[in-house]
DNA sequence: TTAATAGTGTCTTTCAGACAATATTAT
DNA sequence: ATAATATTGTCTGAAAGACACTATTAA
């Protein structure tokens, strides 16, 4: 091993989705300074680090970095209100040397999988924050192009595996509501009548709160049974996305 | 975001599986100074990066610092021969404070599939390095133990996806080979008759090469008949691990 | 000849997906 | 009354898993 240390910076960046309007949204930062000034990033910074007197490392794990910078830009602290329901997953590490043109910094980016935060408040940070929809989260700062297009890969694959769809509704919700998050993240409308019965079979996945919704669609139907999050970890059998013969191959 | 970078050092550590004698080997090395000086730990080191007098900076991105640490412990040369075949990974970031006892030190961990490689040549590093079964394969150095044990879980995962399992084989296997890689990592047997129909089923995970083995099985049995590897990415339907039902809760 | 192994046949159960049908509610 | 929506019913085909069966080969 080489045990020379080079100095390499070390951040984490989030990639925290929301769902408004039935499609999917991300949250995006404006820099404040070079480099990139004036462009768009993920909320991100440096993992913090630092040795006190007698040369102990004062630090914080990734996962307290990830949920700090996600915090610092939606002004809301941690474990505390919204914040405290936000689902943050490890996914990927990014470290090509000229990604920064800075230095050579690594980076570990987050999921976030967000019920509908308020928006981030204005003055909170040197830099304005905000939920822009995927499809126009296109030319950001660095590699984060690149970050976001595996992000959405990545959550696209855990709502097939997990129950996580579940973290982007309220404590209560609908069967329509959760096919709703599916259809946003997914791209796709699914048929309802399938996938009501495919949630309900899958052990774990919901369970049933015994209300209803107070009122009906907004256009007429009758009122919804509402359900909690189940205690499953994993979606078995899972509920994979239609179609996908045609991604397998080369 | 915080400008300032705190000195972090990066490292990348490789979880290098082979099949041999029908089970799962990881390679290990010893660990030749301090911290754990003595101790077993994972093949890695530090991500290389400098400087040039006029400040540019020239390093290596996270893929390439873990494949030349793999051919470093295993004294083969990257791109060449067996480690050629080698299939590697990203699969996970580490960065607990305390994790490494010298400084702040975050590490970027690969999984290696590879076929029987040689044993590491003795001389080639100052650190000693072989291959371990993975039940042997405790008390590491670092958080090298979560290391090996997320590694696990994630080959296991990876082989129900993928068709990853034949980069632990030959450029021609069999499919009984191919299902005795799938025990070895997951543990189990399979029953022959349905992972045969099974493996050739699904689209694009081997192709037959036409030739048969020049002999049957050692104790008896008509020649099998060659495949390759074919041109899928992902398993379409998945080979998924037998009786998970009662690993989904929490 | 015997035992082991490769590969095929067949049956049952589960699951995915299409689509019809019914009940409830807003307008 | 009408249209929209939640939920249930039914059917078809794919896939998983159990297990019997045949053919081929080493010893």
């Amino acid at each position: 091993m080489n045990d020379v240390a080079p100095a390499l910076g070390v951040t984490v960046d989030v990639v925290a989705f929301t769902i408004r309007d039935r499609t999917l949204w991300v949250l995006l930062v404006e820099r404040a300074g070079p480099p990139f000034e004036g462009g768009r990033a993920l909320p991100g910074g440096f993992v913090r680090s630092r040795r006190d007197h007698r040369g102990r490392v004062h630090g914080e794990d990734l996962d307290e970095a990830a949920l700090r910078e996600l915090a610092e830009e939606t002004g809301l602290r941690p474990g505390e209100g919204a914040l405290a329901r936000v689902h943050l997953e490890q996914f990927a590490s990014y470290g090509a040397p000229a990604r920064d043109p800075r230095m050579h910094v690594v980076s570990v980016a987050y999921l976030a999988f967000a019920p509908d935060l308020p928006d981030p408040r204005p003055g909170g940070d040197a830099r304005t924050a905000g939920w822009v929809p995927v499809a126009a989260a296109l030319d950001l700062a660095f590699d984060h192009d690149m970050i976001v297009t595996d992000a959405l890969e990545r959550i696209r694959s855990t709502l097939e595996y997990t129950p996580l769809a579940t973290a982007f509704l309220g404590r209560e919700f609908t069967i329509a509501e959760l096919r709703a998050v599916y259809a946003a993240v997914w791209g796709e409308e699914l048929p309802a009548a399938d996938f009501h019965r495919k949630v309900l079979s899958v052990p774990g996945f919901v369970e049933s709160s015994g209300a209803v919704t107070a009122r009906g669609g907004a256009r007429g139907g009758p009122r919804a049974r509402l359900y909690r999050a189940g205690d499953a970890r994993l979606l078995h059998p899972a509920l994979l996305r239609p179609g996908r013969e045609n991604a397998v191959r080369l």
